[in-house]
DNA sequence: CGGTTTCTTGATTGGGATCAATAGGAGTGG
DNA sequence: CCACTCCTATTGATCCCAATCAAGAAACCG
């Protein structure tokens, strides 16, 4: 898929659940007053579209950050083969328990932390998965605008460039546009976990 | 199960689901550093327990509002069953994905709405799920503390209170203690929907 | 009752939003 | 390749909503 591409939108029949082999993915959501919002990212070795197995119809919208590549896995045929394994039954559900809990740091994120602490956990998470397909976790090209990330990440755009600025003055990273390397992991670990005064 | 009674812990093995016979239920996730927040509520006829699916160990703690009675189903027993029934197994999985999409709609929440929409989209969002259940819409016996809701909401207590207060005098509700009528649904959506700008 | 928790309301503060201006890349077509 | 335009990023100044601090009232509960 090229850059921009959409994968699926709000409302679109739900039949295929996708796998990413190969770039990186953004989901959107939004309200019925126009507002929109990013709800998540995806990339390499991740699956997205569980969104819509319950209402049989997706509840976001997906498109291409970067050109990328999908691994299309219809449903029924899912259904069919898990039917036959209970291992599988079990690796399905357990992706979308996955999911559940994911969303649930997201909520503790939004509801409780201040710019400082979600751009720190932001990073460290998107390091974290980096890491889990073998790319580099302390040095990466983020194709993502600060308008994307602030969606997210439930702030403005300009507070995404301030604090990268900051973390970058107080040696934690370094900035040049996209491209963003951790110097100091520790240092944003603690960022993430101040305590509250 | 009797009023601030826990049904599970962050860390406690994961074994059954719980559907909620009658009562109110809170659940809470804690932070390393020790903040907590109420991520979720659950009421009559609806189910707890779907975070620990994946990880087989519960990622929330889920206590009792107010006395409440809850049927235990086995997870393992579930599972067998599933195995025979598909129509069974399609549940499940739909009662999963219907958390996520909860969840992504809790996100847009405290991501893009300001104190006024949080509150009335909370109202509203209690007030149908009594309904699902054959109770009053209108008219209800909250049990919350403001700060229960405050956290839920990623708000201070006395922002919940203030916000009550403004509500009331403006005639979308008539709040006493925990006893809340909303009077003027099509308001709240009002409120709810406000567009930006 | 008396003590504690919860709620309300007022005064002040502060973090991030908003407004604004400039600079820097990226993409396009000549 | 350069010129042009558009989009994205940075940084400063100001504003505003909700947080915080504070005090008193009301309700719950043993």
């Amino acid at each position: 898929m090229r850059r921009g591409a959409s994968l699926y939108r709000t409302g679109d029949r739900f039949t295929s659940l996708y796998a990413v082999r190969s770039g990186f993915f953004k989901a959107t959501a939004v309200l019925e007053n126009g507002r929109e919002q990013v709800t998540g990212f995806s990339m390499t070795g991740e699956v997205m579209g569980m969104d819509g197995i319950g209402p049989e119809q997706h509840s976001c919208n997906v498109s291409a950050v970067e050109d990328s590549d999908i691994c299309v896995m219809s449903f029924a045929a899912l259904q069919a083969l898990a039917q036959q394994s209970p291992g599988l039954q079990h690796q399905l559900r357990k992706m979308m328990s996955r999911e559940i809990v994911r969303e649930h740091g997201v909520m503790l994120l939004l509801g409780s932390m201040n710019a400082d602490e979600r751009l720190a956990m932001f990073l460290l998470n998107l390091s974290r998965r980096f890491a889990a397909h073998g790319a580099s976790p302390s040095e990466f090209n983020l194709r993502l605008t600060r308008e994307e990330i602030g969606s997210y990440l439930g702030l403005k755009l300009e507070t995404i460039s301030r604090t990268l600025s900051k973390f970058q003055q107080e040696g934690l990273i370094r900035v040049k546009l996209k491209f963003i390397r951790i110097l100091d992991d520790a240092g944003l670990e603690r960022v993430m976990r101040r305590d509250p005064d």
